[in-house]
DNA sequence: TAGGTGTTGACAATGATTGTCATGACTGGG
DNA sequence: CCCAGTCATGACAATCATTGTCAACACCTA
């Protein structure tokens, strides 16, 4: 896939951008602000950490990647391919990640809610386990 | 209900102890440590603040009370009825909170994770919208 | 190419949480 | 009932990710 134009709603496409979307396009696991600003500086770029953040925060108002919360309440980003609402299984060995589709569990989401009388529910939901390579590395082991 | 022992698992009881699992006992939402600690020093109490936020950590391992993470990324702490697995249907207007079991989400979490050669998974799920009450209020206005 | 405007980056500021450590409060044994 | 030993407390400093600030700069269009 080749880099996209970073973002519709932003006005303009700078180097910073387009590096940090680079670098998201070749990762399929989430990364912190952090990460990628580190990685970005190893690889030579004088990009600073503001600047990494608020293009991220971008991206995640475009829709452009999916965050996601640490345990520790970090920020974690990723590109998404999914248009639609959909989660995460993530492995918390190596990060990768899969996309999931959840119609069950909207289904279920709204109809607890409205059994309890609540509206205008949202839900967060994330899974997180050992993906089928790092089970075996630890069965190995 | 009567005041439990703070807890089995902690050498002590004393009256930091005993007056933040009061406080949580006469609460039915999700407080942040900050929240109680207020709360408690609003009503005389000298109690520290990092006396709540250790105490508070003491009573989520010992599974007195529950945790749940706001978007900003801090803690909230809710004393739990539940003995079992469960989710939160969170009001977000109020704070109102619903205890909800998913055996649906629970069986769906394992296909999914199974589907896709994951193993040891878990998963984190919540629920927030607006309780019945406060939906009214809305409306009304 | 020149200018206006959106972006950047260094730095300071924030704010929740955690670490430290001397002082103080429980509890069981005598 | 009193004492010692140990665990808990609280004031304070330290952390650390994230956000705010603002002058300097780069992009895009005319």
């Amino acid at each position: 896939m080749a880099t996209k134009p970073p973002a519709e709603n932003m006005a303009r496409s700078t180097k910073q951008r387009t590096a940090i979307l680079e670098l998201l396009e070749h990762d399929d696991a989430f990364r912190s602000a952090q990460d990628l600003h580190a990685i970005l500086r190893e690889a030579g770029s004088k990009i600073g950490l503001t600047t990494v953040y608020r293009t991220l925060q971008a991206f995640a108002e475009a829709d452009i990647v999916d965050v996601m919360r640490l345990p520790g309440g970090d920020h974690l980003y990723r590109l998404c391919s999914a248009e639609e609402h959909h989660h995460h299984l993530v492995c918390r060995s190596c990060g990768r990640t899969v996309e999931v589709a959840g119609p069950t569990v909207e289904r279920w989401a709204n109809k607890v809610a409205a059994d309890h009388g609540f509206t205008e529910v949202g839900h967060t939901l994330e899974l997180h386990g050992l993906c089928a390579e790092c089970s075996q590395s630890f069965k190995a082991q």
